[in-house]
DNA sequence: CTAATGACATTTG
DNA sequence: ACAAATGCCATTA
């Protein structure tokens, strides 16, 4: 069946290179506020490389956490275009990629 | 079934 | 504006 964490992954995978989104917003759109349980999701995903995870970041513009080490998540943003003020995302609402 | 956990968010001091 | 406390939900033990 289909469970919360997939659907989590599944959103995951639909955000764009080079943009962001928040936990808040793969909540939103599962029609929940579940932010927690999207970032447990992540955490334990078994598809950690074809899972895009490390675009899912903060609703405060922060990278939040992140597996193998937010300073990591940080360079693979930086990897696809993303600029950052030290450890927050800079023009944050305008990488943010929302699902409605 | 109950308690504890976590890559969060919002409110309060 | 920043830091701490509180609330939140699904998952795991």
């Amino acid at each position: 069946m289909r469970t919360f964490n997939e659907k989590v992954w599944e959103l995951t995978k639909k955000v764009p290179k080079g943009k962001v989104s928040t936990y808040q917003e793969i909540a939103k759109e599962l029609n929940c506020k579940a932010y927690r349980a999207v970032g447990y999701a992540l955490n334990k995903n078994p598809f950690a490389p074809i899972v895009p995870c490390h675009r899912i970041i903060k609703s405060t513009g922060e990278v939040g956490g992140f597996a193998h080490g937010s300073k990591k998540k940080i360079m693979m943003l930086k990897k696809e275009g993303i600029e950052f003020y030290g450890d927050k995302i800079k023009n944050f609402e305008k990488i943010l990629f929302k699902f409605k």
